[in-house]
DNA sequence: CAGCGCTTGGACTTGACAGTCCAATCGAGA
DNA sequence: TCTCGATTGGACTGTCAAGTCCAAGCGCTG
């Protein structure tokens, strides 16, 4: 069985059908997916799903890494040059105008498989947990960051404002995608940022 | 084809067909839920799913416009005696309670149904896109009671501020439901809450 | 260049599921 | 009571999808 990818040729080759099955899941739902659709996206054979993904939840599984890792990297990366209330505003800009330039469809990958999978599958709602908790890193590391500069008061609760913002990020793409209307993430974000300024210390240095 | 109940027994069934598949709906997904499955949890037949619904699509449609109708008929009820702070904060913790006691599982029906459907179908889509609309006006209907008791401020931006806590609502779900952490949804709503109460009118009266 | 094992093609099996059909029954009004 | 349409039971069909299997291809390593 599924003795996993071990040459150039086979790590490429599974790589692709993850892809091809990723994208189809986004738009489809894992449900919605027939391994016979993701052969004809990839144009895989059976035995190549099989050999390499030991049977449809595993190659589930694998997409769901896949989205997690993707969607994270992305984020980690952006969030991770955020310094200043200007650079987070881009930061929302950046994610509203992505979401809006693609029609307002198909939201967050991982807020998607999400809302599917962990009544379902409890392996996979950890995983996607587990993404949860490494994207809220990476925005806590953006308000610590953030705090450092001396733009959040000292006695935020930090953990608090990165869950508010990641609810905000997840429900406004649930409903951006939903109205087919960009704005509503819009709406959520500049909340969820004008929220984070509230904490902006009080003390007599006027900033800016 | 569908003649749609007519007398007191038919009307009973079809109602009775719909409850059952919308649990299961909830708790499997659409796609993952099959006719069988509900013929086994209610105890119809193969003509009664038929008789009254068409096809399956007939029949997710009709789960689709009942969790709607259940959803925004307890929302609007208690969003509807909403008058002052404290109601609202207990409304919050109503919810954070109800969701805990369940395990945090499932989350919001409609969050869950829109994030599987909204892809998919378009007619539902519409469908779920209404019911959001329609929570929002519960919520905005809320926010300006607040207003005209004198907790919010006149300029404050109502709309953008009704989207902010729906937003907070779903994401806080979406949060909970992957976590099976109701503290989620929690913090969530305390920060929507934080915000609306950081737009209470300014003037000499010193809160707090 | 020979062999081994990773890799691939694709036919085949099995089961599940959506949807069809018709005959039987029930129930309210004439 | 009689009748007609609403309602119901359940067998049947066709399709599609998951998963199995084996033989052939291909590339690395010795």
């Amino acid at each position: 069985m599924t003795s996993l990818a071990v040459t150039k040729q086979g790590r490429a080759t599974r790589e692709r059908i993850v892809r091809g099955a990723a994208e189809l899941i986004a738009e489809r739902g894992a449900a919605g997916t027939s391994l016979d659709d993701v052969r004809a996206v990839t144009g895989a054979s059976k035995s190549q799903l099989y050999h390499y993904f030991g049977d449809k939840h595993g190659l589930v599984g694998a997409v769901v890494d896949f989205q997690c890792a993707t969607v994270l990297g992305l984020q980690a990366r952006a969030l991770g040059s955020v310094n200043d209330w200007q650079d987070l505003e881009r930061w929302a800009e950046l994610m509203a105008t992505i979401v809006e330039d693609h029609g307002a469809r198909g939201g967050c990958p991982i807020g998607t498989l999400a809302a599917a999978l962990s009544d379902t599958d409890d392996g996979l709602r950890t995983s996607l947990s587990e993404a949860f908790r490494a994207w809220s890193d990476a925005i806590r590391g953006a308000l610590t960051r953030l705090q450092e500069n001396g733009l959040i008061s000292a006695d935020a609760d930090l953990d608090a404002l990165t869950t508010i913002t990641l609810s905000a990020i997840q429900g406004g793409l649930l409903l951006a995608k939903t109205s087919r209307d960009a704005n509503q993430l819009r709406t959520a974000l500049g909340g969820a940022i004008a929220q984070l300024k509230a904490h902006a210390p009080a003390p007599r240095t006027r900033r800016r």
